[in-house]
DNA sequence: GTCGTGCTACTCGGATAGCCCATGTCCGAGTGAGGGTGG
DNA sequence: CCACCCTCACTCGGACATGGGCTATCCGAGTAGCACGAC
């Protein structure tokens, strides 16, 4: 139960993203991690369905963000790239057990799954109540000259 | 990210073997839920690894829980089955990126790692604060006939 | 000088292979129970 | 009748196939910018 690769990419390059106005292209963003760029284009893309980013073709094209980084949360970027299921999919094995089992819907009623469905939402929540602004005042915190060595080092790969 | 289906599977028979003394061999508790036999001995195998169950070979063998049920919380369950790692693995891309990165280990000092963390965390209590004793008692409330229902599906399927 | 037009190069987007882990299955080693035999 | 031993069947445990999804890549559709030429 590994998370996708393709998360992690999907954080920073947002972050970078919102330090930034102009449109990056694919090329820059994998560049300036060393990623593969065509692969990290299949995540954008990911991130574009969702809303998270808008995507402009053409000469001076790129990825940009659709809304500010205030209204970015980590869930939002999470289920952008692994999809909207919860972390425990409940196959309802009960239904074959002995018992009444006529038209019961064990999602609702499996104290195991209830039990599940809890920790998913504290781990939702938690996801849900940091965004990427949150994240990029942290890391402006720590290191002010990132902003500025983002930019260049983009404006470079351009 | 989907969890392995085995976890589903060794919850329900860790709470069926809470209601047991006698080992269960494989074969039994897998017809209980129609589960493939030789695929449920495998994630069984696991809990043995993990000091959830202890195993009994021979004729009248089959696998009996460790500990008693209030020592046995969700997380253990799903940690043996789906291994100790967390759900973000940060592989460090920061560190291909600008900026000082001689020795630094961003697995400590990402932002991004540090939040996945802290959701990773609060997933991780919720899980390990219900035991299997927990939800044994849930299911009794609900259904009282359940101890004595799985007593006697088990027995004809010794 | 200005406007229109065509070309060119750049970017996204989806369609296409490769690989690793979860799934599913099988057979061998070990062992405890039961029955048979000898005392 | 009792104790010992042997055989047997049963169970776990790890080794062996298979498939789906994550990983990685490529090429085509669309488009914005630019240069050139006509007015």
């Amino acid at each position: 139960m590994r998370m996708s690769q393709g998360v992690e990419w999907a954080l920073h390059t947002c972050l970078n993203l919102s330090w930034l106005d102009a449109p990056v292209p694919t090329g820059a963003l994998a560049a300036f991690y060393e990623l593969p760029p065509a692969y990290l284009n299949k995540q954008l893309q990911a991130l574009v369905r969702a809303g998270i980013l808008t995507s402009i073709s053409g000469p001076r094209g790129g990825f940009r963000l659709a809304r500010p980084p205030e209204a970015i949360s980590l869930l939002d970027i999470v289920s952008a790239i692994e999809g909207p299921e919860e972390l425990f999919r409940c196959d309802q094995i009960l239904s074959k057990g002995p018992g009444e089992h006529a038209g019961v819907d064990y999602r609702q009623s499996c104290a195991f799954a209830h039990a599940m469905r809890g920790a998913d939402l504290a781990w939702r929540r938690e996801l849900s109540g940091k965004t990427v602004a949150d994240v990029r005042s942290d890391v402006e915190r720590g290191h002010p000259g990132a902003p500025a060595d983002t930019r260049a080092r983009i404006a470079e790969l351009r």
